[in-house]
DNA sequence: ACGTTTACCTACAACGTTGTAAACGCGTCG
DNA sequence: CGACGCGTTTACAACGTTGTAGGTAAACGT
């Protein structure tokens, strides 16, 4: 249509409408008193030219980019995926984009991650630490909006939303002693760890079986290093070959229980009447395998919803005094036909 | 350490190095003509200061921002996940950042997103197109970069980043044949579609049969509205409740094959012995199936890697008229257990 | 010795927006 | 009738960077 392909700018739109840029930019940042004759003439002008605001020089005048960051370990990991799309969701309900960033877990990239200078291009990051551990608290002390996810650092300087880890892994192991088991052996726990996902769940698992009168059994816990898929076929793998006795286990997220369910089916074990499984996370697929997965719904969407908000009120706050919040989100239990009581 | 928060600047620099700002500006952009003497001034006070530039300020002025978009439907879609991991991952070896957009593969919003104010954040975009069709083609011609990925848009004035569905379906399909089947079931084709994902890997599976001589049965055709896991597993119920005689199943994607393979087997239907299954996509999922699934990698890290390279370089062409480019990627087959051989 | 290139550096003006301060017109009040 | 307040509008100066044009020495060619 136009021969000039340069984008219309508020100079335009004020050339058209005959009024000043300052009174356009006003229109389009719902400034009250504006006579309605005059912001006819500025959204009409606005429309003609198909004028869009310059969002590099807007954030340039006002600090403000109207982008958050999110920082997950790996996309290609079923849990950081579904909760990267929720927070999307959410982000866009509010009218922010998001800018998504891979740390591999890996603490070094977390630690850069922190200070980088693409830290300029969002207003705020939402920070799913999997590296860092308390000692690297002070990190956190960051100059921008930062809220925090994950396990690993707890009562650090920033706000933290996360899940009820030991109360829920002790409600998944409580659902397997229900049943009746006794040996519930475990998938994934780390080393020596006390902190982070896998340290608060192994504990939730060693409450349940205290306040059972289950003696606790080393012989039972699979370590693992990672969560992949793999890892947990590998766990169970060597469980078995452990000749350790169990009749259930509980997989500290719901890719092992998966990986480690396809181990015992091959080693010919049915579940749920062999060997009981329940997972963590209640991702899409645990209703799709064989059997289905009964897992621990650990509030995904809930922690998405409250991370992108807290953010933002944190961005839109002047006070920077603010005391830390800590927020856990609700969990419940998803039954399905891992666990279901056999039939006689 | 410092009462002042405000975060260094060029002026600072240059001050404190005492030069100009555009001296501190060249070494900052690898200008060649610097003395060596005065370089080293100018990064001790970059260091000593911790200057960051402000990537607002230097989008305004250069029209760049660094940040590339990737439009997806939807990340919990275990494809779309993997291929953003790959994404993210290119665009860091390149050194540009990823600002993710999901579409929930709306015809509406792809076409919006294309438009939206917030293309002004990225300097181009890789967009994978679900919703729209060969007749939206036109909205692609847009002012910025684009690298388009998917089924949907063939011959479009863009570059465009594909897989070999055709090829790669028959392959699949012939390798169904292969091993003597002749009753081949396709679950997740859509309703009258010629193009897109599901009409080329149906053509493809077409054609493999017509080589074989096999004769086209609609009846094995199990259609699909999306391509969740549940749909996957809707299609097969239905294929089994009408029933037609099969004894394989090709799932026009992972996500699908493995809902039908679940259904199969609540069915008490062996893989592969009385149905053999073949998917496509290869998702880490399928090498931890039960049975493992075979599949067809369609060249995913090869997508991504091109895109992002492609992209770039039309970022950094001046030469507008450089013709779209159309590339495939290279497929294999990846054998797994849902099509060994019947161990008799 | 003198013009001309080369290496290095700088002043200035943009990029397009928003905050500040102030001006304008008009009705209202003392 | 002049002062005042209010609704409406505007001029101007930033925000921090890079492109342009130019300036000053030193190095070079003749």
């Amino acid at each position: 249509m136009n021969g000039d392909f340069m984008a219309a700018t508020l100079h335009d739109v004020a050339r058209i409408a005959g009024v000043s840029i300052k009174t356009v930019s006003n229109v389009i940042n719902d400034y009250p008193h504006i006579r309605p004759t005059t912001k006819q003439r500025v959204l009409d002008a606005i429309a003609e030219l198909d004028y869009r605001p310059n969002l590099s020089a807007r954030s340039l005048r006002s600090g403000r980019t109207g982008v958050i960051g999110l920082a997950v370990p790996e996309l290609s990991l079923s849990y950081f995926a579904e909760l990267a799309d929720a927070v999307i969701r959410s982000a866009e309900r509010h009218g922010v984009t998001v800018l998504i960033e891979q740390t591999g877990g890996d603490r070094a990239r977390e630690v850069e991650l922190l200070t980088s200078p693409r830290r300029q291009l969002t207003d705020g990051l939402i920070f799913s630490a999997l590296g860092m551990d308390s000692d690297d608290s002070e990190y956190l002390r960051v100059g921008y909006p930062l809220v925090l996810l994950g396990e690993r650092i707890f009562g650090g300087p920033t706000d933290h939303v996360t899940m009820r880890n030991v109360d829920a892994a002790r409600a998944a192991t409580e659902h397997l002693i229900a049943l009746g088991r006794r040996r519930i052996a475990v998938v994934g726990a780390h080393e020596g760890e006390v902190i982070g996902s896998a340290g608060l769940r192994l504990r939730g698992y060693r409450e349940a079986l205290e306040a059972a009168g289950i003696p606790f059994d080393p012989a039972l816990i699979g370590y693992t290093t990672l969560w992949h898929r793999s890892n947990g076929a590998d766990a169970m793998r060597a469980l078995l070959a452990s000749g350790v006795d169990f009749d259930a286990v509980f997989g500290l997220n719901d890719t092992l229980t998966l990986g480690a369910m396809r181990v015992l089916q091959e080693a010919g074990l049915r579940i749920p009447k062999d060997v009981a499984a329940i997972g963590f996370d209640d991702l899409d697929e645990a209703q799709y395998s064989l059997p289905t997965l009964t897992t621990i719904d650990p509030g995904r969407e809930e922690i998405a919803e409250t991370a992108v908000r807290v953010l933002l009120e944190r961005i839109a706050s002047t006070d920077l005094a603010l005391p830390p919040r800590e927020i856990l989100a609700d969990f419940r239990i998803v039954e399905r036909e891992s666990t279901a009581h056999a039939a006689a």
